[in-house]
DNA sequence: GCGTAGATGCAACCTAGTAGCAACTATGCC
DNA sequence: GGCATAGTTGCTACTAGGTTGCATCTACGC
C-alpha cells in the first residue's frame, strides 16, 4: 500500500485476519475477530478497509450462492485464480483449479478483448457426499 | 408449475416480465413493470415470486459484480449457460458462451463428483472500448 | 359450486452496507 | 525529533434490499 494511503494499526489487522483465516469470513466475522485484537475498532472500519482491499485486488470478495442471506465472504487473492462450488443441501464449500478455466479466461482477453481485473465463478448443486444419499 | 405450486396471475405477470426483458432488470425493476400490468401487485409478491422462479432453475439471479450497489439482477435461464463480463468503467455488460465454460463444468462435475444446478461465472474489468480510451 | 392449501398484500422488521463529519494519526519534510 | 496535513477513524444516523407474520383472498381438484 502506497500512493497515499496509509497502513494503520486497524487495517494491518483487518489485513492479517483476512490472509490467516482458514475459510472464508465475512465483514461481521471479520469484525469480530478484530476486535479480540484491537477492541476498539469499528464496523464500519471494516467495511471501508475490505472495500480498498478488493479495490486494490488483495481480496476477493465471493458470495458463495448467498448461502446464507446476502452477506459477502472475503478470501485473499490466490496465485492463481479457482472457482467455489458450494453445495446447495450440506453448505459445504469447495475449490476448485484448472487449466480449463485458466485457458477460458485467456480466450476471453483475445476474443472480447476484454481485460480481466476479477473474476469470480461460483457454481452451485450437491457436492459428493449429498449426492449419495439423496435420490437425485 | 406443478406440484401444488399455483399459477397465479402475479407470477405469470412477474414471469412475462422477466422472459421478455431485453436487459437484464432487478427486482425494483421488475416491481415497476409489473405495476403497469397490474396495479395492486406487491414487493413482496415480486421478491416471492423470483425467489421462488430461481430455485425452481426458471430464472438465473446475477449480481453483475455489484457495479451499482448490492442488488441483484435476474435473466431467464438459457438453453446454454453463459458468462457474463462487466465493464468497471462504462458498466456495459456483455455475455459469452464458450465451448471451454462447457467443458469446464463437465470436469467439475466428473472430477469433484459435483451435481451442478446453477452456475455464475461473473467477470470485472475492461471493455474494449474501455481499453482503448486509456492509459490501462 | 365448494373446500382448502397455497398465494397475496400489508405493516413491521432485519441485515448489510454507506454517508457526513469532527477528532485523530501516519507519514513526508525540515 | 517536531510539525503540518492529507488521509483515516469512530461515531451516529441513514438507506437499500430483502424477509417475516398474519389476516385475507383465490386457484384448482373434487
Amino acid at each position: 500500500m502506497s500512493r497515499g494511503l496509509r497502513m494503520t494499526r486497524q487495517r494491518r489487522t483487518i489485513l492479517r485476519i483476512v490472509e490467516t483465516a482458514k475459510q472464508h469470513l465475512d465483514a461481521s466475522q471479520i469484525l469480530r475477530r478484530a476486535r479480540k485484537i484491537d477492541a476498539q475498532i469499528d464496523r464500519v472500519t471494516v467495511y471501508r478497509t475490505l472495500k480498498l482491499l478488493k479495490r486494490h485486488g488483495l481480496v476477493d470478495e465471493l458470495d458463495l450462492m448467498h448461502l446464507e442471506g446476502e452477506k459477502h465472504f472475503y478470501e485473499r487473492k490466490p496465485q492463481r485464480d479457482h472457482l467455489h462450488m458450494a453445495c446447495l443441501r450440506c453448505g459445504k464449500i469447495l475449490e476448485f483449479e484448472s487449466d480449463l478455466f485458466d485457458r477460458l479466461k485467456g480466450q476471453i482477453q483475445r476474443e472480447c478483448q476484454f481485460h480481466i481485473l476479477v473474476t469470480r465463478m461460483e457454481i452451485g448443486g450437491y457436492c459428493a457426499a449429498c449426492r449419495r444419499t439423496s435420490a437425485s
